[in-house]
DNA sequence: GTCTATAGTCGGATAGAC
DNA sequence: GTCTATCCGACTATAGAC
C-alpha cells in the first residue's frame, strides 16, 4: 500500500487542468479572462485543491497513515504548498474539518432553517411531517452525494479516535441531533431533554448510517454494485417506514 | 501522535509479567511451574500478546498509520517478534482479523447457535423472541465488552477501507445478517432473499452500531461519561421497543 | 525464541531560488 | 506563491549473536 512507485522523477505529472501554467501560454487575441482569473486566485485555488485532496487522503488513511507527499500529489500542488498555506499537516486537518462543515452545512442548511422554524414544530402532526423530511434529506445526503463518502470517511475516524478536529465537527452533528430531538420531543409530547427522547433520535439516525458506514457490508448482502438512486429509494422507504412506526408506538 | 518519546534506550521496559525472566531467577525450593509453562509456550504468549496490541494501534491508528516498534512496545515484545510470528505487518493484520472473528464468535456463537436452531423459527411469534434475545446479546456485547470498542474499531476501518482482512471479517458478519434477516423474514411472512427484508435487518443493526460507531457524539449529548450498565439497559430498551414497533407495523 | 544493530526507504518540515 | 533540494528522524525488514 501507500505506493511503491517512487521511482526517480519527483516530478510531479503535471496534467493540462487549464492552469498552473508559466504565464507564457494562452496566446489568443483579446480576452485572456480565464488566465487573469485564474492569476489572481491562484493561492486560493490551490488551497481549495489542498483540502480537497487532504479529505480524501486523511480520510482513507487516518491522520498518521496519509501522508503530505500524498496530498499535494492528488491536489496536484507542490509539498511545501501545504506548509505554506497551513502551516503544518495538523493545521491542514483541522482546515478539512471545517470545510466538511461547511459543505454539509450549505446542502442541509435549507432544510435545518425550514425545520427550526416554529410553525415546523408547532403541533405534533406538524412536527412529524417535519422530520419525516429532514430524515429523507439526511438520506439524499448522506447516501446520494458523491461527496458524502469521503465526508463520512472522515467523521468516522473522528469519532472513534477523536483528535483536535472533533470540536469543529461536533459543533455540527450535535447541533442536528439537538434539532431532531425536538422535533421528537414534540411528536411524543416529552421534553427535549429526555434521555428516551434523545436516544430514540440517535436510533432513527443510526438506521440512515449503517448504509454509510457498513457499506461495504450492504453491498455484498444485497447484492448492488453501488448505492444509486433505486437502491437509495429503496432504503428510503424502509426507513421512514419504520420511523413512522417507531413513533406510532409511542403515541398510544 | 505516534509517541515523540524515543529517547534513546531501546530497552523495552519489562515490567514483571511472571514470564519472559532469564531462567536464574525464581529460585524459590520445589516447584518452579510457573516458570517451567511461561518456558514452554512463551513464544504462543508472546503472539497472542502480539495480537491484542496490534488489534489495538491497527484499531487505532489504521493499517499505514500503525508501526510495528508501537505494537511490539504495547506488546512487550522485541521489534523482530512480528516478523518472526507473522512474516510480515501485513500479515499481522490478517492475523488480527482471524483473532477478532473468533473472539467475536466465541461470545455470540451461542446465542446463534440457539437461534440457528429449528425451533428458534418455527413459527413468527417464536421467531419474534428469538430476535429480539439476539438483538439484545448483540448490545450486551458490543456495547457491553471492553474489547469490543476495539473491535468496532478495527472493522469500522475495514468497511470503509477494505483491506485482505476484510473477506475474513464478511464471513462472519454476513452470517449474522443473514441469520437475523431470517428471523425477520419469517416474522414477516416474507421470503428471507426479500430486498425489504434485507434492508430492515440493517436498519436494526444500524440503530444497534450507532451507539458504537458515533459513541463520541452520543456521550456529549446524553452527558454521560461512559456506556455502562444503567446506560446500556436505557439504550436497550429503546431498541427493543422500536424494533417491536416496526415489527407490528408490517403484521397487520 | 528473543535479542541488538543496521540497512534502506520514506516521512514532515525547512531553506532559499525563482 | 510555487518550486527544488535537503535535513533528519522514524519506519519496515533483515542479519546474526545469544
Amino acid at each position: 500500500m501507500a505506493e511503491t512507485m517512487e521511482n526517480g522523477s519527483g516530478k510531479v505529472a503535471r496534467k493540462a487542468v487549464g492552469e498552473n501554467q508559466p504565464a507564457d501560454r494562452e496566446t489568443e487575441t483579446g480576452g485572456s479572462r480565464p488566465y487573469r482569473r485564474a492569476q489572481r486566485d491562484r493561492g486560493a485555488e490551490t488551497r481549495a485543491r489542498l483540502i480537497e485532496a487532504a479529505l480524501d487522503v486523511f480520510g482513507r488513511y487516518g491522520f498518521e497513515g496519509a501522508t503530505t507527499r500524498q496530498i499535494a500529489k492528488e491536489a496536484d500542488a507542490n509539498l511545501a504548498a501545504i506548509v505554506y498555506h497551513f502551516g503544518s499537516k495538523e493545521a491542514l486537518h483541522l482546515a478539512v474539518a471545517e470545510y466538511i462543515v461547511e459543505r454539509i452545512g450549505a446542502l442541509v442548511g435549507p432544510a435545518m432553517a425550514a425545520a427550526q422554524a416554529p410553525e415546523a414544530s408547532a403541533t405534533p402532526a406538524a412536527a412529524r411531517a417535519t422530520l419525516l423530511r429532514v430524515i429523507g434529506t439526511f438520506v439524499d445526503v448522506i447516501l446520494g452525494t458523491e461527496e458524502a463518502e469521503r465526508w463520512a470517511r472522515f467523521i468516522v475516524r473522528e469519532q472513534m479516535q477523536p483528535t483536535a478536529a472533533f470540536d469543529t465537527i461536533y459543533g455540527f452533528m450535535g447541533g442536528a441531533h439537538g434539532l431532531a430531538a425536538l422535533l421528537v420531543a414534540t411528536i411524543l409530547g416529552r421534553d427535549e431533554d429526555d434521555e428516551e427522547v434523545r436516544l430514540r433520535t440517535f436510533t432513527m439516525i443510526g438506521q440512515v448510517l449503517v448504509f454509510r458506514v457498513a457499506q461495504a457490508l450492504v453491498l455484498r448482502r444485497m447484492g448492488w454494485q453501488a448505492i444509486g438512486e433505486t437502491e437509495r429509494t429503496a432504503i428510503k422507504r424502509v426507513i421512514i417506514e419504520n420511523i413512522e412506526a417507531i413513533l406510532r408506538a409511542d403515541v398510544p
